[in-house]
DNA sequence: GAGTGGTCTAGACCACTGT
DNA sequence: CAGTGGTCTAGACCACTCC
């Protein structure tokens, strides 16, 4: 019972410190929590806390019996905030402006029956970034009442259809001539994609594709400690 | 007291079953703790469980005295977990290999006085990734004493320098002249880039970008409910 | 000021898994 | 089998913040 640590930010903070010093360096197995929370003077439930918040950070692994160990391919781990487009633009302070571009009906491969539309988002007059969205009619019928002339079907859809779990993938893809056309920039032009669906249990909500204008990128921070 | 859910993830189940079936709507306030502790026939800590990791989700909103509400703006948030280019290309079946271009010192902005390197990452022996390193000398001196010949600067660095942060940057680029020689693609092919860096409390340890090979894309999911 | 979430405690039982 | 982390409980005090 070296020093008193009474939070689980204490605790959390005097592991890393350690493993910072090299104290417990990669791979390295730490005291189990009986042990630790002895040393540091406090609950078990406490240390547990703060084992706990490391392990989801990607910085310790733990496992029952085997115990924990400071990972040995420390992966970074980042958190994406991934906002409604206007939100986006308007956190910027600009104004964002919305345009349908087509509203059809048609098959798509996950989706089957389905609303497509494509629109084009603005920021301050300039071009954004270009919608191209698939919604399966099976799963939500009452799109077809929705002109989504003014707003974006995003909104109106997190707003009035829930989903339980979907993926996004990134990549970086050609302008064809349409895109470019509608981005104002070249053919060819590098755009950054995000390639998004959703689904409600088993059942495909949408299928969304953003092409964003040149120039545009996405941040995020690792292990931040405020 | 109506039904009895005695695990915080049952609890968490039954909260988003409520949610998706609208009885509790985007923006709708939830009962307190212990409001909910005694209709779910367990202790507070139990729900205060469930209700953090909804809210470390983006999925409810929680401030003391205010109490909880379903986030009105339901942000997707997504775990990124980005991987050593070595692992990643292993993890496909493939083989890695690694290819130091040059390495020079030289000024950086953020870095001061650094080490620069340039590699070239090869999956079965296609071009993968281009890798444009800084190391600052003045946080990690050892670096001077490293050849970064066979093996990347990153595992060394990962294995023998620590970190406290970082900010990580996604972006679509098109490709210069020497890398796309580098590359095997085309000048102004769209690359998929990422500029990573990283800080031990106020020192920066190292910036670097990475290039990658057209076609590459990063995937998460959002909401996964094992 | 008062209500809410944030956290700590001490103890207990359980679930998984390495040996 | 036995050791470890995972979780629950009942109660308590604290910190923040809305009114």
């Amino acid at each position: 019972m070296t020093d008193q640590f009474n939070t689980w930010q204490a605790i959390q903070g005097e592991v890393l410190r350690r493993i910072h010093a090299r104290d417990w360096p990669p791979g390295h197995p730490l005291p189990n929590e009986v042990d630790l929370a002895a040393e540091f003077g406090c609950a078990r439930a406490t240390v547990n806390r703060a084992l706990r918040a490391l392990a989801e950070d990607g910085i310790l692994e733990r496992r029952r019996k085997a115990g924990t160990r400071v990972a040995l391919h420390p992966v970074s781990r980042a958190t994406l905030d991934i906002p409604i487009i206007r939100q986006e633009i308007e956190a910027q302070g600009k104004t964002h402006d919305y345009t349908l571009l087509s509203r059809v009906t048609g098959d798509h491969p996950i989706c089957g029956k389905a609303l497509h539309i494509t629109a084009l988002h603005r920021a301050d007059g300039a071009p954004f970034a270009l919608e191209d969205r698939w919604i399966s009619l099976a799963t939500v019928p009452q799109a077809t009442s929705q002109p989504f002339a003014t707003h974006s079907a995003n909104e109106w859809l997190l707003a009035h259809v829930p989903y339980t779990h979907g993926d996004i993938t990134f990549s970086a893809q050609p302008a064809k001539a349409s895109e470019a056309e509608h981005l104002k920039t070249t053919p060819g032009a590098p755009l950054f994609i995000t390639d998004r669906t959703t689904w409600d249990h088993d059942r495909p909500v949408t299928v969304v594709r953003l092409f964003y204008a040149p120039g545009y990128s996405i941040r995020t921070t690792i292990g931040e400690r405020p």
